[in-house]
DNA sequence: TTTTCCATGTAACTCGTTACATGATTTC
DNA sequence: GAAATCATGTAACGAGTTACATGGAAAA
């Protein structure tokens, strides 16, 4: 539902096609959402069967017909509907990669400190990227904020990790 | 492959049968992982088949037999592939419920506040329920650590952006 | 002229869940 | 005697992804 709510609440603010709707998704709230463009595509003309949005063609040239998306009275009463449930609900956050951290005892400090400084190396890559995000209007911004705020705990709790395993650094680190 | 070695890597402690495997994961791990009773079943028979276990029945009485699985020497080798993938690669949390959010502009103050405060009551009832967790062995610690700072973290965010609406706190609040 | 962008979609597949089905045994 | 626990599984479904397929238009 939660990507449904995200397509409605953009068609609430402009009408738009497909391909724009997943660009705009890409392009400017990839730190937060992500939405892949098959998805979007099914979800759109699944929500046009709803009626939660109208579909209209509109050609240009000889390349595939846009299919601008309008939303509807159903859909607007859809997206309260969905933002109350969705303000209203917390769903906890699914992390993946804490099982190896289960089992780091079983793997020498030695072999172990080189792989999770790689992992390191990709944490701190995403969030020099959402940090250099420009700003976003209304709360949007919260929303990045709260992505920022996350990684930088990660980012601590995995330097702590590293720091405390039992063999020390090689000269290299 | 997260639950793959998270199987293996409590078969390779002692061998297990599918219900009691399932039944420690949840009394001991919920905090930081869930696996269902089918998924186990499946993924135990699937790595049966695979070679990394071995799978001897144990009758007793006129129940159903117990499917005691035993980690082989090629469960061995893929449990400590599978750790080292898992340590250097960082998966970034999924996380839901972030869309409401960046449409809350679109509400009133007035009626999203009982919402937040609905999400807030849910996550520190999920927080206290960790703290509440008794001591785990070895590197569990870390994880269960991890849960509880990620939640605080959430919990405080959650708290500022309530504080946050426009609409101050009526006589209830 | 070759690459990138625009614009759409289908089909197959992955991973995991829920719901259903069965029945013995232990505990209250 | 009823309820919870032990012990296994199958079938259907859900949500989303990847890979594949097509082809015009703009930019390099």
């Amino acid at each position: 539902m939660e990507r449904e709510l995200l397509l409605l609440g953009l068609l609430r603010r402009q009408e738009m096609h497909g391909y724009e709707l997943h660009d705009f998704i890409e392009r400017y709230m990839q730190t937060c959402v992500n939405l892949k463009k098959p998805t979007a595509y099914y979800l759109l003309s699944k929500m046009a069967k709803a009626g939660y949005v109208t579909e209209t063609e509109e050609q240009s040239g000889n390349r595939p017909p846009r299919r601008i998306y309008h939303i509807t009275t159903a859909g607007e009463a859809q997206f309260q509907t969905l933002l109350r449930e969705n303000l209203a609900a917390y769903h906890p956050a699914q992390f993946g990669g804490l099982v190896g951290l289960v089992f780091l005892d079983e793997i020498a400090g030695a072999e172990a400190r080189p792989l999770l400084q790689q992992r390191r190396t990709t944490l701190a890559t995403t969030l020099a990227t959402i940090r250099s995000v420009p700003p976003h209007p209304g709360s949007m911004q919260f929303v990045i904020a709260h992505q920022i705020m996350h990684l930088e705990n990660e980012l601590n709790w995995l330097d702590n990790i590293i720091k405390n395993l039992k063999t020390p650094p090689g000269p290299n680190d």
